[in-house]
DNA sequence: TCTCGATTTGACATCGATGTCAACATCGGC
DNA sequence: GCCGATGTTGACATCGATGTCAAATCGAGA
């Protein structure tokens, strides 16, 4: 009923060896023979099983992606889809298992249920790449894994990233040339390092054209729709003076905060002018439709994955060796969409 | 370095197959011997080989997710954060592998990547589980699977749903006893049979009530933010009379539905009240929150991951053999915010 | 034609668990 | 004290691929 190596072997008349000489692109076999075995393949619909596979030599063809679920958006969902995509490509498979950092032992826990599956990798997006205890495990295990955006400890191990506080600091100024002077700031999760990054590019650019980041207006937040929507609520409560516009560290708040500002009748970008970042999809088609930076999310970790099944990562890169931890940085853009506009 | 079976045996002064008697929770094991190896399995931090098990039994502990990723939303997140609740707590991994229905061969290809795996068995979730060639190929391949929804073809396969027809109706209800008698309806994706039903729900309660339905309100969805702003939009852009109410066949329409109105200096629920379907986090936690109605999606796909894995519905459940496939009905709930009110 | 070295191929062991089946231990009833 | 029935345990084969290493083959140069 289900075909096997031996069966391809027979049928092609040669070892079953061969077939997997063929199978792995191994070298030292004869064209024509390659293309005999390859016919055969074909002509039985033949699957290699990959726990036979897996058993037998060092790779699993599976990646993990570890990731933290109540924050998921529309940048978790990049990067679910940015690593699946590039799995599928390269004929990996992807196991996803979410981690709430909150819940003591969760992490050791995770890492101990995946140990069973060899992976030949793991994927740390945020918040997760800065979770100590994770990290911790990981390295005990001797798993291979890579970074998305940590924002800190940037030697530890391989990581990509775009340049936050640069990004930032962009956005910060596009906000001043359109001529806003008073300037709100959402900031994301605290143990987020990525978000601090975020933040000081804010606080940067403000004192680079001479202005005070006002300490009342900048608000706590943790990357969600909810967090966003109040944080808004609370500083378009207030009495006192308000902001011309509102820098929210990512999309998701930022169109919390649109909402909250409706909530006051203030329309963006009339009224308040309100910028994200990340670009994730509903920015594009909400109303107003958002100003936010773009990060190349899914090019981020389709990368991640090409480091992990390229052998020359594969263990502990960076680690010993000596050899520096890989480092790619992507570019960012600056999306002018219309939440932004002149005070 | 790493710890086998046999290292335990060995410690525990047993044979390997007594241990994996233990493990796998077999009879015939005595308690006091059971106690002795668990005790070394601890000692050990011995993890079992998901490989040389897979290769050796017949079960993978791997357990499959088809999703169909652009509609992603509030609702593909329940489903999957279900099923990897779930798959964890019973010590499976979930894979999950996006489909895209309009590419040629999509599916097929996708089925026969995953044919290596020996996966336990495959959930589909909507609109997956009406897509003809998906299903065709997973059959040829006999393997396990559960629908989620599917809406029609109800003796084809194991299953798990809510009264879609029932909860449209009873949503219906609610916005005629609040008042309204001129009520627009936006459908879903043409090819989820699910959607179908829940219009057929509204259709009927409007009926009942002796209303018409206006065919003119009637306007296409699929699903998105985006095209249910784009349904509204083109409403409310229109010369003629409007309707009191419109009921969005899910949340992120609504939600779309409430951005467009805005754009046309409505607010809901005063100027028209919007109502959804799911009860999507968004729905909870935008302005105004709106009204609509549960699915006890993380319940659903748990009970789909528990049929997979409960040998009873193991192979074919329901094809051969005579017996039903099995159908389980899980209850909804209206749940009532802000988004709609009396007219 | 023969030889040497490089390339191509296959025999066999191996990975780490579980299935099968036979051997052994235990127990109650006669 | 013996018997069969029941419960417990382990020896060994097996799953389906790949790694190792030796054998076979090929080709070029003498």
């Amino acid at each position: 009923m289900i075909v096997t190596i031996k069966d391809v072997a027979e049928r092609a008349g040669v070892s079953p060896k061969t077939v997997s000489r063929v199978l792995n692109n191994e070298t030292h076999v004869r064209p024509q023979l390659r293309e005999t075995v390859l016919r055969v393949i074909e002509e039985l619909n033949y699957k290699p099983n990959m726990f036979a596979r897996g058993l037998s030599s060092a790779r699993s063809y599976l990646i993990g992606l570890f990731i933290y679920d109540p924050y998921w958006s529309g940048y978790a969902t990049d990067i679910q889809l940015g690593a699946l995509r590039r799995c599928r490509e390269l004929g990996y498979h992807l196991v996803i298992e979410p981690i709430d950092p909150h819940i003591e032992g969760a992490a050791e826990q995770v890492v101990d249920s995946v140990a069973g599956l060899r992976l030949d990798g793991v994927i740390l997006p945020p918040p997760l790449c800065t979770f100590e205890p994770l990290l911790a495990r990981i390295e005990e295990m001797g798993m291979a894994y890579v970074r998305i955006s940590p924002g800190q400890d940037m030697d530890r191990s391989a990581l990509v990233e775009i340049d936050e506080y640069a990004a930032a600091h962009e956005m910060t100024r596009h906000l001043i040339e359109l001529g806003h002077r008073d300037i709100g700031f959402v900031e994301g999760i605290p143990t987020h390092a990525a978000a601090a990054r975020r933040y000081a590019g804010f606080k940067t650019a403000m004192a680079e054209a001479g202005l005070t980041v006002n300490p009342d207006w900048v608000l706590p937040g943790m990357f969600t729709f909810q967090t966003g929507f109040a944080a808004a609520d609370e500083l378009l409560s207030r009495k006192g003076p308000l902001p011309t516009a509102l820098f929210c560290a990512n999309d998701d708040m930022a169109l919390g905060a649109v909402s909250a500002a409706r909530k006051h009748g203030l329309e963006a970008p009339a009224d308040l002018s309100i910028v994200g970042f990340d670009d994730a999809p509903a920015a594009r088609f909400s109303w107003p439709p958002i100003t936010t930076m773009r990060q190349p999310v899914s090019d981020m970790v389709a990368s991640a994955v090409d480091m992990l099944v390229d052998p020359k990562y594969r263990r502990d890169a960076g680690k010993d060796g000596g050899k520096p931890a890989p480092r790619l940085q992507l570019p960012f853009a600056l999306v002018q969409r219309q939440s932004a506009a002149t005070p």
